[in-house]
DNA sequence: TGTGAAAAGCATTAGGC
DNA sequence: GCCTAATGCTTTTCACA
């Protein structure tokens, strides 16, 4: 896929708003009609520009509201381990974003829990038996001030 | 609302990972008819456990791919100061999350930049300027190692 | 690339179990 | 609660500018 043009931008900004909006809706609102509108649609689908289309739950309804990030160095930094860390972080559930990050820790995860008692288990029971995980260090999340879910384009 | 069923919770895991499902496939993955899966979710929407439907754009192809946490401390923690903060943070589009945090620093930041030399100008002209910010420390995100997209339940 | 019309398929409501 | 059936929209395709 070569480059975007206008209209596009528009469709990709729109959908990272609301998703749920009919062809015809999103026509509308980039003064096209419904065909272009779908064309363009499944080029930016298959071009990869949209990754998914998600629904964002409530986290602290669902008893998940407890977020934690939590900064890890690796118990010894070369590519054995960090591989490992890495496969065995992508089987946690609770682990739902997780970054190689620069500075003095390796690693930067996300983390939903119902609360603190259940983090305290999940970090002696999970966490730490990770043999590729050197030390930890958790930093709570007290209030989320911003999230976009979307990026400024 | 009052309590979740299996088919809920079902159905919340499936659109958070595919939202453009029809509801006819939904009710094949949760063994109904379409119409109860109707009912459900809207009583979901509208019980507020969907927040909205989103599509998830590739920041790295549309430029936006140089990704940032940065810590800050306020320059004084006091309400007001804080009040501020959180304010102008939300007019600042290269600021995608924003959490108050415990530990040695106030606030914890996604930013997302088209490259080192942008958010280098960016801590400059943008973060810099706002008064009621303290010290900040940037740490770069050199490989997104997992991402979810939704929570485990 | 775009428009508009037509076919195929879905969302949504109604009526009954 | 659930189902099936009907209706009105949408998506998707096609012919054409």
């Amino acid at each position: 896929m070569e480059t975007l043009d206008k209209k596009d931008l528009q469709i990709l900004r729109t959908l990272q708003e609301n998703a749920r909006l009919t062809t015809k809706e999103l026509a509308a609102r980039v003064n096209l009609s419904s065909t272009p509108v779908f064309e363009r649609l499944r080029r930016l689908e298959n071009g990869g520009y949209i990754k998914k289309y998600i629904a964002v739950l409530d986290a602290e309804k669902l008893n998940l509201g407890f977020v934690v990030f939590c900064r890890v160095k690796l118990s010894k930094l070369n590519k054995e381990i960090a591989t490992d860390f890495t496969r065995v972080i992508q089987d946690i559930p609770e682990v739902t974003e997780c970054y190689n990050i620069s500075g003095s820790y390796d690693y930067l995860l996300k983390i939903h829990a119902p609360n603190m008692k259940y983090y305290q288990e999940f970090i002696l029971n999970v966490l730490g038996t990770i043999d590729s995980l050197g030390s930890l260090e958790s930093t709570f999340v007290m209030d989320e001030v911003k999230h976009d879910y979307g990026i400024h384009i």
